[in-house]
DNA sequence: GACCCGTGGCT
DNA sequence: TAGCCAAGGGT
């Protein structure tokens, strides 16, 4: 069971040029992994770049070094750390996932893809990848890298998403059943380094000559996508109350935009806008308020202008968060915090 | 399959 | 600048 040519030269250009990443072991060695970790940084590299995950995995690793750890934290606690990181349902599945494996397998994670599967918040690619890569069990880990990197191999016509069963298909035939670990991340460090989504480094590609998209002249053109709709622009307002060194929060219903998380009160955010008798109901108070000015905001799904009011006082039925703490907030929220900060010369 | 769900960097 | 993009999952 060789390798083929093609399996063998990705494998050894892995080797020589694998990524250091905090989560990940050196290819090739079979140093014991920790489920813990390898799940934790999959969880967080969901759509999100190694950059701005890598100080949030530190953080979690530190603070919650074992996945009972994580299970015993509070629900708010784990939330506030989530902030900025973005996609908070992963956060909440995040919780629900380690107190599943605690409560439901003696704190040990299930070691197989099926097993990992039936987790929250586990779905395919990251059943895989945690089987692959933490159980060395020979699973078709199949990302956007991958699906970018297949696509161009086979130079598939299909557009995504349509294509993504072939893609599969075609993923499958490859995995290297011996590496299953050093494959998937061998095929992902291709697909962020070299196989990259604009301008193609095919010159430092192990598979040229062997990938049927950059026979074609034109490899920047896979994968084939179907055109996405525009983004709608919303507006609305959001309200900076402050006293004595707090501001007022509200806790966000549990699912949703923003689900679960600290946010600031505020209008309904609506391709209309608010009208004057929306803000008003939406004030946690009657006070002066002030203009604050606006700020902008793009969420997956509409674009945001969030016009920021302010004012110092007090008011009934409401949460106080430290304006030290506003990083516990959501980014459009600690924008607004900010701004209204700024205009009052505090900051 | 379609839609919902964040954020920040890059071109 | 406006759009694209990143180790997707849930409903």
């Amino acid at each position: 069971m060789n390798p083929d040519r093609l399996q063998r030269r990705i494998l050894d250009w892995y080797r020589a040029s694998a990524r250091d990443l905090p989560w990940r072991r050196p290819p090739g060695s079979s140093a014991p992994v920790d489920p813990y970790r390898i799940w934790l940084s999959e969880v967080m590299l969901q759509q999100t770049t190694v950059a701005h995950a890598t100080p949030y995995f530190h953080a979690f690793l530190g603070r919650w070094p074992t996945v009972t750890a994580l299970a015993d934290a509070e629900d708010s606690e784990v939330m506030a750390a989530w902030a900025g990181l973005g996609y908070y349902a992963r956060a909440r599945n995040l919780l629900a996932c380690a107190r599943a494996v605690r409560d439901r397998f003696q704190g040990r994670f299930p070691e197989t893809e099926a097993g990992l599967l039936g987790l929250p918040g586990v779905g395919p690619y990251t059943a895989a990848a945690v089987a692959a890569i933490a159980f060395g069990e020979p699973a078709n880990v199949v990302d956007g890298n991958v699906e970018r990197v297949i696509s161009r191999l086979y130079a598939v016509q299909a557009p995504l998403p349509a294509a993504r069963p072939q893609l599969r298909e075609l993923a499958a035939g490859l995995v290297v059943a011996e590496a299953p670990a050093d494959w998937a991340q061998a095929l992902m460090d291709l697909g962020a380094t070299v196989c990259r989504p604009r301008s193609p480094a095919c010159g430092q590609c192990p598979a040229a000559g062997d990938c049927a998209a950059e026979a074609s002249g034109d490899p920047g053109a896979w994968p084939r996508k179907a055109p996405r709709g525009a983004r709608p622009a919303r507006t609305g307002v959001a309200f900076v109350l402050r006293q004595a060194g707090r501001i007022a929060v509200v806790q966000r219903p549990p699912r949703g935009l923003l689900g679960g998380m600290l946010g600031l009160p505020s209008t309904d955010w609506t391709e209309a806008g608010p009208d004057p008798a929306a803000i008003t109901d939406a004030a946690p108070a009657a006070l002066a308020w002030r203009d604050a000015g606006a700020v902008e905001h793009v969420f997956t799904h509409f674009s945001l202008t969030l016009t920021v009011l302010s004012a110092e006082g007090g008011a009934p039925g409401l949460e106080w968060l430290p304006e030290t703490s506003a990083g516990d907030l959501p980014s459009v929220f600690l924008k607004a915090v900010r701004r209204a900060q700024g205009m009052s010369g505090a900051e």
